[in-house]
DNA sequence: CAGGATCCTAAGAGATACTG
DNA sequence: CAGTATCTCTTAGGATCCTG
């Protein structure tokens, strides 16, 4: 996703959106969150193959658009929470209905699977 | 946006929807989509700033994800139509919703631009 | 624990020119 | 009209190692 540099001129608000949640961790870190507040370990352990690093960067940029609140505790070891600010929350039912919709999408793309066996046992799909 | 290539392991549904609307137009590709049955140069006019490379990438992505349908009419010159199929309809709900909160996001953009105007002239931001 | 610093590459994306 | 075909260039994203 690439991220519109001067934000001020967007063809469609739908993209300002996208630009928001459309990072390759962006929507899984979002779900997360909405459970409630987590460290940064356990981010990084519930979101599978997701490196460190991009973990930080993510997070760094949903903080920067005003979504997720970063709590530094000043302690030793370092504590630092992430949470989702109030506007972040306001997420929660495009969220909810894109999970939705994409198990809709993951069911059918198995069944399309299923289909494409069945044809390639018969006829020629253009590949 | 990375595609994810084995699309059997997601960890999370909202991925999918990402992997299917997150690309750079298609957000407001399928916006548009949404008013209607369109033209490839139509959309084309439509989408400033979308080359008709780009464009043609998009489309048959969507197309491959089963939410947009390619018409063509063995006419010459060419005709093309593209609308949403009956699954990508589906998607209007979210496409509405992440117009709405992507409308907030800019006037909230708009907002902290002037709040920071403000504070740099008195306080000094972490750059 | 929560990251920063580097290095690297594959994919994304733009520009331009050509065509059935 | 509705696309391909190349050729670039950028950058998102990954791997790895280091540290307050």
């Amino acid at each position: 996703m690439r991220k519109r540099q001067n934000v001020c001129r967007y063809g469609c608000a739908v993209e300002a959106t996208l630009d928001v949640i459309g990072g390759r961790w962006k929507g899984v870190i979002l779900f997360h969150l909405l459970e409630g507040t987590k460290r940064f370990n356990e981010l990084h352990r519930l979101i599978d193959g997701c490196t460190q690093r991009m973990l930080t960067l993510q997070l760094r940029e949903l903080e920067q658009d005003g979504v997720v609140l970063r709590t530094v505790y000043a302690e030793v070891p370092p504590k630092v929470e992430y949470s989702l600010t109030e506007f972040g929350r306001s997420l929660e039912p495009i969220l909810l209905l894109m999970r939705t919709w994409g198990e809709q999408y993951t069911s059918q793309l198995t069944q399309q699977k299923q289909v494409h066996a069945v044809d390639r046992a018969s006829v020629n799909t253009t590949a």
